[in-house]
DNA sequence: GTCAATAAAAATATCGATATTTTTGGAAAA
DNA sequence: TTTTCCAAAAATATCGATATTTTTATTGAC
């Protein structure tokens, strides 16, 4: 079945200039690049996109429902603000979500569900051994970090759960690469990865869930610390 | 604490007409009084609402992403459809966010919260009694249920599982008024409704989630019987 | 009659200009 | 110094016009 891969697989072809604005805007946003509780001016994403405003304004009001830019009456807008209260709050409705869906793909997966995730994790573990070997491509891993998340849920026949499941991954990724720089590696994720992919594909629905728990719960953990120690200093 | 009362509870005044579209047009849609699956023209909607075509494009990239309407690139867009199979979809999802947020509520909830529960209790029950008698504002009977439901999840501590239920029971009660006009009263809500605020007000929880989850059921099952057999004759 | 090509009509997406509102930066008053 | 008021500047929201694309209708070929 596999059925949601339809779902985001190969992206549509952009039409027009406000998906276009969307996607750029949404991918700076979950990156960094613009940085959370920055205010985002139009003049200055106009210069920033080479777009008109109408575009622009229509992806502002398409992300402040996906929760990614706080919309606010006459006065703006800008980019949602991040706390150490939020990410864990994030991670623990992630949790729920994906390891739900987990638990609903792995038992549904057919052969191809199960191709799928081979070769995800697989472009994934590629990379995650050349970022061992100092070559580090984050934004490569995070693409394949994600296309691997997406893998191991795609046979869930939940669209809404497989649709909430996303929205709160990249609500998440946003923390991961916020404390990317600071976080110091004391997990091995790449063994969690492997974990994971053994007992997805041995059809182990317990071990599964309760690797990704520890998974999730080790990202959250991180992503916490880091944004506590900021609190504390900067505010 | 009861915090998330304050999330939504007093309206804000609308600012923008851009505001003012997207809080009509996403009550249009809810109602059915904006049919699933209706090619929403802009020309239309600016007759219908009294507005111009920039605030309209800006409520419509929003509900697009409630997933409320569908955005196709230079196509346009329509009120997303209605299935059974999506219906039964959204009941589970529903049961799922808001049991936990329920757990969470009633395990926390203050003074306060238990006193907005018995209020929005009260509003509900009158105006079941008055239904009951042939007196029939289902749209008050909305406003009212929806309320009580928020009421009792109000203390919920985690904004993130707030949201996403409150995104979720939008979906349902579009399916709820949708099969409302059919459905036989076989079940007696009124008391489900006293059983939950009962369960509530004891603070028992397993008992509380036990009747959400024969609650929540009940309206997903009504829903999609009234669904499939207008699925099989109409398509 | 069916199909393909094409012209006309309709609808969408986007720009540039404008009205409105908020913010800023003093100057005057307390 | 702090506060209050006001005008100037900046930013937002929205309109009207236009370019582009899709849909519809029509015509001619087979």
């Amino acid at each position: 079945m596999a059925s949601n891969v339809v779902e985001i697989g190969a992206e549509s072809p952009e039409r027009t200039n406000s998906e276009r604005a969307y996607r750029l805007l949404r991918n700076d946003i979950i990156s960094g690049d613009l940085a959370p509780g920055l205010k985002l001016k139009i003049e200055m994403l106009r210069q920033r996109y080479g777009l008109g405003a109408a575009p622009i304004r229509e992806a502002l009001a398409r992300l402040s429902s996906d929760h990614l830019v706080r919309l606010e009456g006459q006065r703006g807008c800008e980019v949602v603000a991040m706390s150490a209260a939020d990410a864990r709050d994030v991670g623990h409705v992630r949790k729920m979500l994906e390891i739900e869906a987990l638990r609903d793909s792995i038992t549904r997966g057919d052969e191809m569900w199960e191709t799928n995730v081979i070769t995800a994790f697989h472009r994934l573990e590629s990379i995650e051994r050349q970022i061992n070997q100092g070559i580090d491509d984050l934004s490569e891993w995070e693409r394949r970090n994600k296309a691997f998340h997406v893998a191991l849920v795609a046979a869930c026949n939940s669209p809404w759960l497989f649709r909430l499941r996303r929205q709160v991954f990249d609500q998440h990724e946003r923390y991961r690469r916020l404390s990317r720089v600071k976080t110091v590696r004391t997990r091995d994720i790449s063994q969690e990865h492997r974990d994971l992919f053994q007992a997805a594909i041995d059809r182990d629905v317990d071990r599964a869930t309760a690797v990704m728990e520890t998974h999730i719960q080790g990202t959250t953990d991180a992503v916490t610390a880091a944004l506590a120690a900021r609190e504390k200093t900067g505010e």
